[in-house]
DNA sequence: TTCGTTTCGAGAGCGGCGCTCTCGTCTGAG
DNA sequence: CTCAGACGAGAGCGCCGCTCTCGAAACGAA
């Protein structure tokens, strides 16, 4: 049963992906605010009550752009990691420096998926893959360094419901990370991205504006604060 | 020189503070995105085109709620610095509370002020001084400390132009931080209000949710990481 | 090949939006 | 008292998301 079988299916399928990439054009100008339907079916030719063949509405077609964002990020992170040395410092610095540097070019598919929910508020099943892929590579690289022994933070004692919690995380991703460096990798990824949205967002002007240096700061002290060896970089 | 001599002078701020009010209830219920400059003439009883002669545009009626916010959100944090007690341990985990207190019972003002820009961008300066207030909360609690010989992190070197934008910080607030602790500081208040977004924007669904022990341990360990001297609530 | 079903694009239309302009009216300063 | 300025109401412009209807085209089964 080939996915494509008719003229008709290959017809859909390619408007489909023609009106998702015009979007996203439109996306990456204007923003997700003043995304419209009637422009994207106006710069495709077609009128616009005919794009609802395709996406049953607004809110339906920013949800597969929220997709598409953090699976660019997430393959950002993995190609970042891939590239990196051996050691967890600079595996953890690249994903770092990848995730900041893929928010910077794309800021309106990082305000789409990590500012404000759009309408109401929504988090449909279908994100929660891609979402995951930034905290797994950060995640990743954590469980690497303690497997090899190299993370020099003490464990201390958590409070119940935080190891239940950590507990769920490591059952669900299959990376085995002590509690206590599990969840200062969900520290350090808030302030990674909190960091990232303070300078996009233009909470840093005027005090750590431009965030550059800044920024390598931040890895650095987080990374220590992780337990990563020092190496080379730092 | 009386600032509402006039019948009509009182009458307009009477008007300007209903419509802020009306605008202030609508972002409370709807969010800043469903807020509407006609459901707000509407509900007072006007028609739209006579709201313009209080406030020029949507967008400058946001830039007052926005303004509000961040004021709502300094008083709190403010207060919470003050009540708690001497203490800067106790004092940074009072602040940091309330901040997400704060978020918590106010997130369509906190995704107005944190989340995505609302037009395309913008950030006039009427917003800067209020915006500034939990910063300078939060950098307050750690000047005392330092000022006390509390802080226990030791200085390490920073990149040059770090260095300058911490003197900038310390000439613009007055407060005599020393420049590692300033940047660590920073660095903690990003992570508080990265956190607090995940957790509002449901980044944290299905690993830390519900967030508050995550979020009791995160500010335990920000204080370590800026230097406090542990006390009895860790 | 024929025929009934399904899919599709176009068009008109609904209610709502931000914003502008015009026009009477009312107010308050000189 | 007068007259300029402030004011509210109303109509209207061009957008928007979304719905419904209609005729044509594509399709699968007979």
């Amino acid at each position: 049963m080939n996915a494509s079988r008719t003229a008709r299916d290959r017809a859909r399928a390619e408007l489909t992906r023609e009106i998702k990439e015009e979007a996203r054009r439109q996306l990456a100008v204007e923003g997700a605010q003043r995304l419209s339907l009637r422009a994207v079916a106006r710069e495709l030719g077609m009128v616009s009550s005919a794009l609802y063949r395709y996406f049953p509405s607004r809110d339906d077609l920013l949800t597969h752009l929220i997709i598409d964002a953090y699976d660019g990020v997430g393959a950002a992170v993995e190609a970042a990691a891939a590239q990196a040395g051996d050691h967890p410092r600079a595996r953890w610095r690249a994903v770092s420096v990848a995730a900041r540097d893929w928010a910077r070019t794309h800021p309106h598919e990082f305000a789409l998926v990590y500012g404000t929910p759009v309408p109401g508020y929504e988090a449909p099943q279908d994100t929660v893959g891609p979402a995951s892929r930034v905290p797994i590579a950060l995640l990743t690289t954590v469980r690497d360094a303690a497997a090899a022994g190299l993370i020099t933070v003490p464990e201390r004692p958590l409070a119940p419901e935080l190891a239940a919690q950590a507990a769920v995380v490591t059952e669900a991703t299959g990376l085995d990370v002590p509690p206590g460096a599990l969840v200062r990798t969900v520290i350090a990824w808030t302030q990674l991205f909190g960091a990232v949205g303070f300078e996009l967002f233009g909470q840093l002007v005027g005090s750590m504006d431009p965030a550059d240096a800044f920024f390598a700061e931040a890895v650095e002290r987080m990374a220590d604060f992780i337990g990563f060896p020092p190496d080379a970089g730092e």
